[in-house]
DNA sequence: AATCATATTTAGGTTAACATAACATTTTTG
DNA sequence: CAAAAATGTTATGTTAACCTAAATATGATT
């Protein structure tokens, strides 16, 4: 395994490649690589077993593949909670140091560090953190773009984008807010909702339509 | 920079490249790779401007390569202080994690992991950690084997070298330990020391002649 | 001073991970 | 449904970092 394999593996992993197939585009353009690189480097997972290719038609992952992309997934996870927790790191700067940490990182020092940090569940996004034994728990995917107005929800999870937690961070939108769908602006403008918890009034936030496809909500028990 | 230019710069740093030079042999058995790829390694190092080569003589490294190297032997040591501290490694156990941390590790989380760390001064092995703006204080380097018999001295650093740090380890010899030089035996035999510790009594620990050159040590003051 | 041993450099070759461009296959659309 | 557009694959080339082996320089020994 190289770093650049895992970043593949944790790719396809995110776009769906435990059950779905997914394209060489989708892959080339999340990594920003040419289409040629990656087919060459997909051809190498499927060598090493850890990826099948059906060609013109897309790529999965094996079982093996999906194991090793959760431990990623885990490391990853585990950093970013050390990075906010101990190190005081805002919600958007996290993302960059951990990509780079999750490839040196020995089993070892997975576990030693789950154990610091009180062994979490959820990264700072709201991401659930795979155990070591590669058990990954249900995690919300309903996107605050699919709500309607009136509809009530906690914000469960945001997307690991840097530009797109920046944002939220300007407009103080957060992880954990209840929240109330006020209205949706046409033409894809901002939908507007209303936050609900004791401490913030009636203050309202403008979250815009493509940030609103990036944010994981639950919405409150149906009545 | 890459993960390899960054140990060459590293090792001739820990070679003495600050003072005077380095041959391309103690390079080549440090790091364990073929001279042909050092000279050609260190070509590119001259390039960047990092290091100097006079041909059949040897590498130094310039102002601009020290500086680089004193903030990675930096990144090491808070590293190795983290995982000794707070995940509770064994001294033995740190060195291969730290090894590819200190390659991933930007300023900022440098500089975080430093406060949480209390800003230590010294690594657990008792190297000196050199500050952020790359000071770099005066330690030891007085070996146990430079002793003589009757001598007394407190363990002040102790190479970072995996099987030196395992035997010790094993028998019992610690960084901080204050000792007295009991004997030493005929043909590169043990060195006998006794511990003067409150709590170690009357215990003595033979030390390897071979280790006892990995092994530093503050001499009692004069009389 | 000539020989021999050792250290170093140079030359030529490999592999991983990219790129670009040409070619092939799907998919979309007039 | 034929042509155009989009997507995917293959061929070829580059760079970084290694290797081995040959050539050369240095230093030690007779
Ligand atoms: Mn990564
Ligand atoms: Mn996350
Ligand atoms: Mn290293
Ligand atoms: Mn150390």
């Amino acid at each position: 395994m190289t770093p650049m394999k895992e970043d593949y593996l944790k790719i396809i992993f995110e776009l769906g490649g435990t059950s779905k197939m997914v394209s060489n585009k989708q892959i080339s353009q999340s990594l920003d690589i040419a289409a040629g690189s990656v087919t060459e480097m997909v051809s190498k997972l499927v060598e090493d077993g850890l990826a099948t290719h059906t060609p013109y038609a897309g790529i999965s992952l094996t079982d093996e593949g999906i194991e090793l992309a959760e431990q990623l997934v885990r490391k990853h996870r585990l950093w970013e909670t050390f990075l906010v927790d101990k190190l005081d790191y805002k919600l958007s700067e996290v993302h960059e140091d951990a990509e780079q940490l999750e490839h040196v990182t020995s089993d070892k020092l997975t576990n030693s560090l789950s154990d610091f940090l009180g062994n979490p569940t959820h990264c700072p996004h709201g991401g659930v953190i795979p155990t070591a034994d590669g058990v990954y728990q249900q995690y919300s995917h309903i996107m605050l773009s699919e709500l309607e107005d009136g509809d009530v929800a906690v914000v469960d999870r945001l997307a690991d984008n840097r530009d797109l937690l920046t944002y939220l961070d300007q407009i103080d939108f957060d992880l954990g807010d209840k929240i109330k769908v006020i209205s949706h602006a046409p033409f894809e403008g901002p939908i507007t909702v209303q936050l609900l918890s004791e401490k913030n009034g009636e203050e309202q936030r403008e979250v815009s339509f493509k940030a609103s496809h990036y944010v994981f909500v639950i919405p409150e028990a149906d009545k």
